[in-house]
Order: structure tokens, then sequence, then C-alpha cells
DNA sequence: CCTCACTTGTTCAAGTTTCAAGGAGATGGC
DNA sequence: GCCATCTCCTTGAAACTTGAACAAGTGAGG
């Protein structure tokens, strides 16, 4: 909305990024897309599904009897619950999960893994982590690997789409 | 493929994450998502469209003559010629971006930024920028962004599709 | 009870991405 | 010149994502 100097908001905000941030940033872009890019064609190839649907897979197979409920794991995998529905959909059509009314709540499902599904998962789940290895630590030494954990804490800290704004709910 | 314990691979390579490991990676994909999600958002509410789009017209506002030919603009984008000819086709459509025949290469097409794509930067490039720099920079100190600059660069070139591989044609 | 506000999960339509296929032009050997 | 082959870019269909709208259920306060 604001685009010239004397915008609402203080002149200090609209400064550029400098020529070395501009570097960082787009070391970022160029490597988290290749990377994504990357896991996402692996697992496409060896699994039969985007990076996105393996999460969910996970997700459920480290759940309480490898069960959630379905805002639980949309949450816990960062997607609205929308994308889940149609995403559930399709890895029931897989045989790979399945649904399940809840018996305390009755707008409520589980999705479930089935054994078909946990199948897919041990059978994939060696060359994804190879190929996250091969990707990622193997080329990074140890302060290196503990920097990125930190650095990426702090950043997902300040992008929690609850935790962080639910205390300034006027804001949205 | 291989999925068993003699499988074609040695076993060092089947290793599990460590909890560590798995802990930063968490983190990464966390914060990457939490982010991507955070400036398409911003960029689909500012400058009414994702956050590649955006990346594209910036691509062409920095090269000479504002123009760029395709398969060099997607590179430069690391997305396949297939989504930036749908790209382009809808960036045209909003009157953003033009197509060009080339001279000398009758196969060839670039793009070219139109005034009226310049000026849609221009109004939205101050507020993209204070969102990177809220959600990345103002958050890591110096210390982690040279870090972070560095390990993206090292990731970033241990998965580059040419660069890296051409040298191994054998492995694809 | 009743009602109003909220939550849960799905659906629809529009937009985006992917993959395979293909048209058209360039290139190089013969 | 001619042919096979490669490159440039587009196309179409299927898969995936998004955001708004919705039906159904919950729950707190009267």
């Amino acid at each position: 909305m604001g685009h010239m100097n004397t915008a609402p908001e203080p002149a200090a905000r609209h400064r550029w990024l400098t020529d070395e941030e501009q570097r960082i940033w787009r070391s970022y872009r160029h490597a988290t897309t290749l990377l994504e890019d990357h896991l996402d064609r692996q697992l496409q190839r060896d699994a039969g599904m985007p990076h996105i649907y393996y999460g969910l897979l996970v997700g459920l197979a480290e759940a309480p009897r490898r069960r959630l409920r379905m805002t639980e794991l949309a949450m816990q995998a960062k997607i609205t619950r929308s994308r889940l529905s149609h995403a559930i959909a399709r890895l029931e059509k897989n045989g790979w999960v399945r649904r399940e009314d809840c018996p305390s709540d009755k707008r409520g499902q589980f999705a479930v893994l089935t054994d078909e599904g946990f199948e897919v998962l041990r059978r994939t789940a060696p060359g994804h982590v190879t190929a996250v290895r091969q990707a990622l630590f193997e080329r990074l030494s140890p302060e290196q690997q503990k920097a990125l954990g930190e650095i990426m804490e702090i950043v997902a800290e300040g992008l929690q789409p609850e935790e962080a704004g639910a205390d300034l709910p006027w804001l949205r």
C-alpha cells in the first residue's frame, strides 16, 4: 500500500537490502527452492507422492494409534484444512490413509494411517533420509548445522500463525 | 528402490538422523514453509501475484532493456520452461509483461517488462523488502546472517541441476 | 431449552504446477 | 542440399493449491 517516502511507516522500514543482505537472500531463495524441488522429485519418483503428502504420513505414523484429527494434522503440517482435506482424499484413494469418525465430536474426523500406508513409509523412508543427508547434513560442518538449527528456530518463531498473534487479535 | 538391509547401498547410508539432526531438519522445514507462505500471502495481497511471479518481474527489471529470453529467465528463476510459459501468459494478461520475437532466432521469445509491470514493482517492492527484513534480517545477528549465507551457498552448490552433474553424466 | 457465536471439515471454482507431447526452427555431418 | 538431431517454447490434461462459502455440530449464556 504505502509506497512513498512520507508514507505511514517510518522511512527506516523502507530501506533497501544491502548488497550483502541481497546476496544472503538470494542464496537462501536459491538453496531452499532447489532443495524442495529435489526432495519433491525424489519422493514423487520413489514413493509416488509429493513431499508434503509424505510428511502427512510421517505425522500419522508418529501419532498415538497412528491417527490424528484433521485439524491437528493440518496444524502439524502447517497447511490449511482445505488443503489437507484434498490431500487425505488422495491418500485415501491410494489406500494409505483411512478416515474414521470421531466418537466424541460428531463433526470430527480422524485420519488413520493404514498398514499399507505404513508399509510405503517403511519402504521409502531410508531413501528419503539419505536424500536429506546428502543434500544437507553431509555438506555442513557441525557448527554450521548447529547454527542452521538456531537460525531456523528464530525465523519460525517469528512467523508462528497462532502463538505469536493470539494476544494481538486486533491485528487481524 | 532398495529397501532391505542388504540393499545395493552400504548400510551406513541408511542410518537414521540423530535426534539433533531431526530437530534441525524440522526447524528448517517449519521455518522455510512458514516464510514462503508468509511472503506468498503478502505479495498476493499487495501485488496480486504469487512470490514466484514477483521474482520473474524482478528478474526482468534487472536485465538489460528489461527483457530476457524465456530460457534465461527460467534458469534464473529455477523453474521449468513450461511453468514459465504459463506464468508469462498470466502476467501478459495482467499487462505486466509482453512477449517479443527474437530477431536472430525465430524460435526465441523475449519476455519484456512493460511500464505498467515496472510500476507494480516500484509500488510493491518496498513492502516486500520490509516483509523480508522483518521476517529474517531483523531477527538474526550479523554472525547468523553471515552463517546463513554460507550455509545456503553450500547447499545450493550441491544441488545445481547442471553445473554440478555435468561432469558425472552417468549418474543420470 | 434456545440462541448466537464459534469450530470442524468439506466443497466449489479459480488459479497454479507438472508432465508428456509436439510444432517449429537451428545445427552439423555427409 | 538433406537428414537426423537438438533446442526453444508452447500446449493440454491431470494433479495440486487456494480462498470463500457452506452444512453440521458444539457450547456458553441467558
